[in-house]
DNA sequence: GATGCGTGGTT
DNA sequence: TAACCAAGCAT
C-alpha cells in the first residue's frame, strides 16, 4: 500500500460539490450569522495527518469480509445495514450467511420479506431487514440489479441515510466522499475540536471539518475514510481510548488540553427492560422460530400485560414486520 | 430535533 | 450491577 500523499488541501476543493452540506444556509436565507464565515477551526497539517492514520491502518486494520478485494458493493451494502447499531462480531456470521444465500440483490428480492426478517436473526432492529429487502427489490427493478454508485441514488433507497450512502460510495466504489459515522465523528471531535464526544446529531460544522480533512486524491480519500473509522473503533473508543497506541496522540487537541471530561447533559439513557421494544422482541422471536402461522394464544404467552402486548403487536403489524391472518393467527410477512 | 426502534457484551 | 455502548434511519 502506497503512502504517497496528495498535496495538502485545507479548503474545500471544487469537487466538493459532491459533498452534501445540507445545513448550510439556503441561497435566499438572510440569517443572523454572517453568510460567508463559518467559525474558524484550527486544522492540523493534513498531509502528515493522512500518512499517520493510513500507515496505522495498513498495519492494524481488521481483516473483515466486506473489506476484502473480492467483496462487491452488495457485500458492503449488506454489511452497512447490519452494522447500523450492531457490533462487528455479531454481524460477521449473519453477513456470511446472507451473502452465501443471496449473493446478489436480485436473489434477496425474490424472497419474501419475512424470510429476510427470519434470517436477520437476533441482530436487533429488524426493521432494517425489511428495509434491506425493499432496497434490494428497488435495485433489482430500477437499477438493473447493480448497487447504485451515486450518493443521491443510494439515499433514495429505503434504510439508507447520509452515512450508509457515503459508506457505500467510499468503501464499495472507492470514491471521494466524507464519511461521518459515530467513530469518525468522535475521532474528529477529539483531534480537531478538543472535546471528548461529538454532538448528538451531525452538524454542519462537523461536515466542514470532515471536508477540509478529506484527501484530494480519490484513492487516498477512500483509504482515509476507512482508516479514521477503524481508528475510532479500535483506539479512539468512546469509553477507554487507547491514546498510548494512537498515531494522532501528539496532535490531538483533546489530549493536548488534558483530556477534559465531557461537558453537558448525559449522553442518553436507553433503558430496555419493560419497554415496548422488549415486548416486540419477544413477539418477533416467537414468529421467527415458527414456519407456520402462530395462534394469538401463543403470542399471549410472550408478555403478561394485555394492553402493552396488544400495543406492541399492533406496532409490529403497522411496521410490516408481522401479518395478521383472517383466523387471527400471525406470521412474518409473506 | 427528539423519539422509537432490539440485542447482547462490557464496565 | 445498572448503565453504557455498538459502522443509524425514519418520522
Amino acid at each position: 500500500m502506497s503512502t504517497h500523499l496528495p498535496p495538502t488541501q485545507l479548503s474545500a476543493p471544487s469537487s466538493a460539490a459532491t459533498v452534501a452540506d445540507t445545513a448550510s444556509a439556503a441561497p435566499g436565507d438572510i440569517s443572523r450569522r454572517a453568510p460567508s464565515a463559518p467559525a474558524p477551526v484550527t486544522l492540523p497539517a493534513t498531509g502528515a495527518l493522512h500518512g499517520a492514520v493510513i500507515d496505522w491502518f495498513d498495519e492494524h486494520a481488521r481483516d473483515l469480509p466486506w473489506r476484502r478485494p473480492d467483496a462487491g458493493a452488495w457485500s458492503v451494502m449488506v454489511s452497512e445495514f447490519m452494522l447500523q447499531q450492531t457490533p462487528v462480531n455479531r454481524v460477521l456470521p449473519v453477513h456470511a450467511e446472507w451473502l452465501e444465500r443471496w449473493p446478489r440483490p436480485a436473489d434477496l428480492a425474490k424472497e419474501s420479506p419475512g424470510e429476510a426478517v427470519r434470517a436477520w436473526g437476533r441482530l436487533g432492529y429488524p426493521r432494517r431487514a425489511l428495509r434491506l429487502h425493499a432496497a434490494a427489490t428497488a435495485i433489482a427493478q430500477q437499477h438493473g440489479g447493480e448497487v447504485p454508485r451515486e450518493h443521491t441514488e443510494l439515499l433514495a433507497l429505503p434504510g439508507i441515510g447520509e452515512y450508509t450512502a457515503a459508506a457505500v460510495v467510499s468503501f464499495a466504489y472507492g470514491r471521494r466522499h466524507i464519511v461521518l459515522d459515530t467513530n469518525v465523528r468522535r475521532v474528529f471531535a477529539r483531534l480537531v475540536t478538543g472535546v471528548e464526544y461529538p454532538p448528538n446529531a451531525t452538524t454542519a460544522a462537523e461536515r466542514r471539518v470532515a471536508l477540509a480533512l478529506l484527501p484530494g486524491d480519490e484513492d487516498t480519500a477512500a483509504r482515509w475514510a476507512a482508516a479514521t473509522m477503524e481508528l475510532g473503533a479500535l483506539v479512539c473508543t468512546a469509553r477507554s481510548p487507547q491514546c498510548g497506541s494512537c498515531p494522532l496522540a501528539a496532535r490531538c487537541a483533546w489530549r493536548l488540553a488534558g483530556s477534559p471530561a465531557h461537558q453537558g447533559p448525559p449522553r442518553r439513557g436507553q433503558t430496555y427492560a419493560g419497554t415496548d421494544r422488549q415486548v416486540r422482541g419477544r413477539l418477533l422471536a416467537i414468529l421467527r422460530a415458527s414456519h407456520t402461522p402462530v395462534a394469538r394464544a401463543v403470542l399471549d404467552t410472550a408478555w403478561a400485560e394485555d394492553e402493552q402486548r396488544s400495543r406492541a403487536l399492533d406496532g409490529l403489524i403497522t411496521d410490516g414486520l408481522v401479518e395478521q391472518l383472517p383466523d387471527d393467527s400471525f406470521r412474518l410477512p409473506a
